[in-house]
DNA sequence: ACCTGAACACCGTTCAAGT
DNA sequence: ACCTGAACACCGTTCAAGT
């Protein structure tokens, strides 16, 4: 990352506060309150210091957002185990990335923000296109492999914690029952005859049955 | 769709706007100015009215949101021809919801509000569920894949929109590029092989091949 | 029933000035 | 160099009142 205020050597005035500082803080605010609540103002209060204040140390907030990010991956996302076999390498990698995240529901605001995760999740990275790669796939290939993989990855957080949000705020039935419940078996047999079990069907965890699904798919020679 | 407004027999004074003003207001400024011009305020003067006077016909900013994702839907979604094989007809049934949404980057604000997309896309998942299961899959495997089919494609429009958003804001390199950059060839062996490529690699659109691998994928028998 | 005006409780960020 | 105070230009939404 960038470090605009990486420190310089004694002239001036000294800081009274440090990016340390606004990380922590920032990351307390989100983990407690969720990252709705975490507005500069809000940051520069409880760091005991001015809204302007911030703006010596990170560009703007989305700076600030990203920075917290890297935070959060570089705290949790430790390096697991993998397996020899390249293709569950793959999986296994993949699988360690959404877990990060799905614990993690706030990155939702940065994920859309920046395409790349974090510099601490690309060992994941590397061996995602690395396994593929062994697995047949030219490195081409399993860049667009991996890409693949990442829209899947990303898309799971963003829509299940965006349902998960809906349900924690309403008390209105969702838009979905509503059409499930007046669906029209003539028009929509195939549907209706799931209807009653949609809810229950799309609120399993089959994250990690289908993630293989679709790395078998890429993994068929074409 | 609720229709909180829905035309009431005469008593009581005559609306000055209605729904359908708002929703039509609404998309222009969307279409023409971007997702993040539409406020309450800005819709209530372009309708030459005030901004508590849209809480009559809307609950709140979100209904309106959804309700211009389904007037969207309406109004460009038309029924493709489809292919007999059923295999291809998931595919293309995908690929429609992809286009229709690529056309249309403010619906990942939307997105992120509702699970399912709209009544009017409706048949297009439909085509999808129908189709697996011609295939050989269970219903519930079937529904199982069509939310496989739909985190990808939401995915990919979230972070491809996301993207260009940094893009056309953004002087300053981009995070990528500065991690690529500096990328140790020891450690990252396969990332640092296509390093200098995977600026051109990401930015191709190779949404149709992967969504094929992940449907080959879906239906290989388990 | 439908609409208005004023207010509440906020935002991110810029600017000019202070130490 | 670092920080402050005041201001700019906004938000979504509630409330009480008007017609």
């Amino acid at each position: 990352m960038s470090q605009p205020s990486a420190p310089r050597k004694t002239p001036g005035r000294p800081a009274r506060i440090s990016r340390q500082d606004i990380i922590e803080t920032g990351r307390r605010i989100v983990t407690e309150e969720g990252v709705d609540r975490l507005t500069m103002r809000r940051l520069a209060k409880d760091i005991g210091s001015t809204p302007m204040a911030l703006y010596h140390h990170v560009r703007d907030k989305e700076e600030l957002l990203v920075l917290l990010l890297d935070d959060y991956a570089a705290r949790t996302m430790r390096r697991p185990e993998l397996p020899a076999d390249p293709r569950e390498r793959v999986v296994v990698a993949a699988a360690a990335i959404h877990g990060a995240l799905a614990d993690c529901p706030w990155i939702v605001e940065v994920l859309t923000a920046d395409d790349l995760m974090s510099t601490s999740a690309l060992w994941f990275v590397e061996q995602i296109v690395d396994g593929l790669v062994e697995c047949g796939l030219t490195p081409e290939q399993a860049v667009h492999g991996y890409r693949a993989i990442w829209y899947y990855t990303a898309g799971e957080i963003v829509i299940r914690t965006a349902a998960a949000r809906r349900r924690a705020a309403d008390e209105r039935p969702t838009y979905r029952e509503q059409v499930f419940g007046e669906l029209d078996p003539d028009e929509y047999p195939r549907l209706a005859q799931v209807a009653d079990r949609w809810a229950p069907l799309t609120s399993q965890d089959t994250f990690l049955v289908q993630l293989r699904a679709l790395v078998d798919g890429l993994l068929i020679p074409r």
